[in-house]
RNA sequence: CGGGAAAUGGCUCAGUUUGGUAGAGCACCUGGUUUGGGACCAGGGGGUCGCAGGUUCGAAUCCUGUUUUCCCGACCA
């Protein structure tokens, strides 16, 4: 290709707008423009990475005999309806109404489309176990799309969905996709950890995310040291080592505690330990009043209360209903006499604790000495607490480290709910119907070039795409347009290299530095610089990340490139 | 959805406090000189200052509304 032919409008500024350095790139070397929030092109650049990184999918879904198709963008609210989740996904979902007012909607995803299709196709155990995908734009009315490519309201992603009759099948299933997506995720570059993670209210088993570590991550992991522990922020689990020395029970005391609406403010003012206080907060769930507890130094994980409480809907409760439910501004709630709750849920760490600090359900005042089962009651105990870093890990005791990352894929063994409530049944081999159980795998495709380019950010500004990925395998430049023996020879490797290479041949007629500049924009594994040694057949070989070129002479130069690129 | 910020030429930004009819650098066009890490000189084109009202003799600037974008948080099978 070349570059003079080659539409890609680089910018020395990034705009304003852009924060983090691989949406920058991916601006100021023309990969991507901006169409409106969470919306982009792709110019020849960045789409010439995204059709690498689908070929390296599709080949890959090739290898475990999953057959690649295509599903529409434009789907009938009618089948979402029958799912229950034409409701359930909300405000998320683009909906649009055609000429005759029907209900329509733009797919954020397709569990729907896939279960239907099997449903009225497949309909015996001899013709699973089974697997479809595609790769396709999905749509999402996101709150708050940022960073780019990173989290978008249209997005290219990668969806497989597995059918199969038994557990066994679908356990093989899921082992063949996660070795299948770790092959991308290498042969792309991504450096990823599978982690253990939340599957959301529709349930589903071995719920895994793969997880890369970058400055940008929306995430945060938790992983201990020799990696037998990894685990998404919202399902970590920690061992709590605090350990209070058992006291005898002191009789329960109210106290005024004013303007101590923080456990902070409330350690410092009655001069006691974080842990010493336990902190109730009212969360209404599904229109059940549950007040939680927790001990003062810890934070309440809403995902795993999400999960202990199996509601659908689950918030924190406004001040002015904290008011009107417990007589008690913020600070003041507690679950001594607390006959308002409809239930009362603990963490474990509120367990053997003595004479502790609980609001006395009055604004300002709390109660001392208040020790479980005499004062007050739990319903349930659990862990609903967020891990804190450095904290052991649940399997080999070791402290966990925090690293903020990008989810580049989620994959999980979804069971039958949409086959149960869709009908996708099949006839096992005793002429006996069952529903089919699902396996889901999703690889968010431009979100991974996100991750791919904050991965491989070089020391000059640039990217150092992986060499499977990079829109162009070298970059030949030639220095000045107007000498005759530099034009002949870079013609020569142009016309040669191509036939084993994506090559793309700077031919502007511009000064050195813009060329250079540029180069550092576009990435490539190589790029051959054609100057002054043209006529003595030496030309400059440069990676990315290398501080300066190297000469090498030109009969060298197929050695080189197949030790670099193969 | 809650909080914050911003919108002036393709990009980065100044000008807004104190109203007087729009500017710089980069980019672009022409000519010339240059030519190994975003050149220099001269000349030139391009903006009804997000939009709509209002105040005023006069609005980028003041007021009201509105739209859009970004950041933090919540949300995100």
């Amino acid at each position: 290709m070349r570059q003079s032919k080659f539409f890609m409008p680089t910018l020395k500024e990034a705009p304003a707008d852009a924060v983090a350095e691989s949406h920058k790139l991916m601006l100021r070397g023309g990969y991507i423009r901006q169409v409106t929030a969470g919306v982009y092109s792709y110019l020849p650049l960045g789409f010439r990475v995204l059709r690498k990184a689908e070929n390296i999918m599709e080949d890959e879904m090739e290898k475990i005999n999953v057959p690649e198709m295509m599903m529409p963008h434009f789907l009938p609210a009618t089948l979402w309806q029958e799912s229950g989740r034409y409701k359930k996904y909300g405000a998320e979902m683009f909906k649009l109404k055609d000429r005759h007012g029907r209900e329509s909607l733009l797919g954020p995803t397709h569990e729907e489309t896939f279960t239907e299709i099997i449903a009225k196709n497949l309909k015996s155990y001899k013709q699973m176990p089974i697997a479809l995908y595609q790769i396709q734009t999905k749509f999402r009315d996101e709150n708050r799309p940022r960073f780019g490519l990173l989290r978008g309201r249209e997005f290219v992603m990668l969806d497989a969905y597995s059918f199969a009759a038994t557990r066994e099948q679908l356990d093989e299933q899921f082992d063949d996709e996660k070795r299948a997506f770790e092959n991308v995720y290498r042969r792309c570059g991504v450096t990823v950890h599978p982690v253990i993670a939340d599957s959301g209210t529709m349930g589903g088993k071995n719920s895994t995310e793969f997880q890369a570590p970058a400055a940008i991550g929306e995430d945060t992991i938790a992983t201990n040291e020799s990696g037998t522990y990894a685990a998404n922020l919202e399902m970590a689990k920690s061992i709590d080592t605090f350990k209070q020395d058992p006291e005898d029970a002191k009789e329960l005391t109210k106290v005024s505690t004013p303007g101590c609406d923080t456990i902070e403010k409330l350690a410092k003012f009655l001069d006691v330990p974080k842990t010493r206080i336990v902190k109730g907060i009212l969360y209404i769930a599904d229109d059940q009043k549950v007040l939680v507890l927790i001990r003062g130094d810890k934070q309440i994980n809403e995902v795993k209360l999400r999960h202990l409480l199996d509601a659908d809907e689950m918030r924190e409760a406004t001040a002015s209903e904290l008011k009107e439910i417990t007589g008690s501004e913020k600070g003041g709630v507690g679950p001594v006499n607390a006959d308002w709750a409809d239930k009362i849920v603990a963490d474990d760490t509120v367990k053997n604790l003595y004479n502790v600090v609980v609001g006395a359900g009055e604004t300002d005042y709390q109660f001392e000495n208040a020790n479980l089962d005499r004062d007050f009651k739990v319903d349930e105990f659990a862990d609903i607490r967020t891990a804190n870093e450095g904290e052991p890990d649940p399997v080999d005791h070791e402290p966990l480290k925090f690293t903020t990352s990008i989810e580049v894929g989620h994959i999980f063994k979804l069971g039958t709910y949409y086959t149960k409530t869709m009908g996708a049944d099949f006839l096992d081999n005793n002429g006996k119907a069952k529903p089919v159980i699902m396996g889901s795998y999703g690889i968010g495709v431009t979100r991974m070039l996100s991750a791919v380019v904050e991965q491989h950010l070089t020391n000059h500004g640039g990217i150092a795409w992986p060499k499977e990925i990079a829109p162009f395998s070298i970059h030949l430049i030639q220095m000045k347009m107007n000498n005759d023996e530099q034009t002949q020879l870079a013609e020569k490797l142009e016309k040669e290299l191509s036939a084993k290479y994506d090559v793309l041949y700077d031919d502007r007629k511009e000064r050195p530095g813009v060329k250079f500049n540029d180069a550092d924009l576009v990435g490539a594994p190589v790029r051959i610089t054609i100057g002054r040694k043209a006529a003595d057949g030496i030309v400059e070989v440069k990676r990315p990340n290398d501080d300066k070129a190297t000469e090498i002479s030109v009969d060298q130069l197929n050695d080189y490139l197949t030790k670099e690129l193969g």
